[in-house]
DNA sequence: ATCATGATCTTGACACTGTTAAGAACGCCG
DNA sequence: CGGCGTTCTTAACAGTGTCAAGATCATGAT
């Protein structure tokens, strides 16, 4: 028997996949209770091992979630991607996907956009994976070479669409506002046009 | 004598005033720590309190904390009440008085606007104190008369300064952008008129 | 093929948390 | 002065993250 690679044999003393089990486990408690509501025992309770054993692949809960706001991140980031650059409409069709990604991974989007206190993001594949995700959706939203630090431009749509999200998943907003959204993202497109000109970019 | 009030009188057996002595030690801990590290034992613990105390006046954490987020909505329309309601510059000295409110409070600000898994909405006096600060900041940042369930104006406009306070706080934006908060909050003024043109409202 | 080694997993423990029960100490009203 | 309700303490429970010790397994070296 030459190494059967162990997919998906989850039966004897050790597991064969603990850390991607572990990490999917974490994605749906995630999802179910939000990123206060995962515990560690928790998950390892679900995969079926003892509440010691994810400490051979992670060193800390922290690492966990860390591990998790990574896929998220490149979930975004494969999503983002295929997206066209129009630089006309571009602002808002990207907020509206961004949106969509928010509203259907709400405790991953908390996790991945909201404080450190879950997340360590000097975790190497973390930083990566987020900067990766960020670069191109600045990339896409950006006038091409504007200084995205200086500009106030990219700063205000991103300020926006994560307040939206915010406000929204918080339920701070009225219902129904979801054909509102547009017009919604839109309105921030003048002001920038205008600071463009004034500034003869 | 005609009942002393018990003012500042921490000895004995029986606090005197634990009731608020608890909220101003929780919104130390608060600012110290964020909303995640307050913990019902360390702020009894400050107090020089048994670990139960607390629970003769509130009968969770959350009611503990929904009342310290209480007082976080009192200060706050209290510092907009005297702005002045100038319909041209109101949206964006609006959102700077909110801004430096958030800032000068962060621990308090994200309790007050955060997922309600630490405060609860249904208790009255947050309820009340919540929607008087609102009403207040609607009033002031809104056209006369206008319906803020359906206007997009002032929901894009909260959700930019709210996203902006989100994103400053957990520092995922680039430091050094205080001198660019004007701009940035006036991105959004050509869009709302230009909204309020086209309906001819 | 055996064996040692390192990775993986379990059990048990520690300190911490929110919360409750039982009872002690206190202020106050009759 | 006596009772009573409020306030507070101690003790306990279940839950958490984390670590230490030890058991089990997979695999490479001999």
């Amino acid at each position: 028997m030459i190494q059967v690679v162990p997919e998906m044999q989850a039966r004897g003393y050790h597991h064969g996949d603990l850390r991607t089990a572990l990490i999917k486990a974490g994605l749906a408690l995630l999802e179910r209770e939000g990123p206060g509501g995962v515990s560690l025992r928790a998950v390892a309770r679900q995969v079926g091992v003892s509440q010691a054993a994810p400490y051979a692949h992670f060193h800390s809960k922290r690492e966990l979630m860390s591990a998790i706001a990574t896929v998220g991140f490149s979930r975004l980031r494969d999503l983002i991607a295929p997206l066209a650059s129009d630089p006309a409409r571009s602002l808002s069709d990207l907020g509206l996907a961004y949106l969509d990604f928010a509203r259907a991974n709400p405790g991953l989007y908390r996790l991945m956009f909201g404080s450190d206190e879950h997340i360590d993001m000097r975790n190497e594949h973390l930083s990566t994976a987020s900067r990766q995700a960020l670069e191109l959706l600045a990339m896409k939203a950006g006038r091409n070479g504007s200084d995205p630090i200086r500009d106030p431009g990219p700063i205000a749509a991103w300020s926006l669409v994560h307040g939206l999200v915010m406000l929204l998943m918080d339920e701070k907003l009225p219902s129904g506002l979801d054909q509102s959204m547009p017009a919604i993202l839109r309105l921030l497109e003048p002001g920038v046009a205008e600071y463009v000109k004034e500034r003869e970019l």
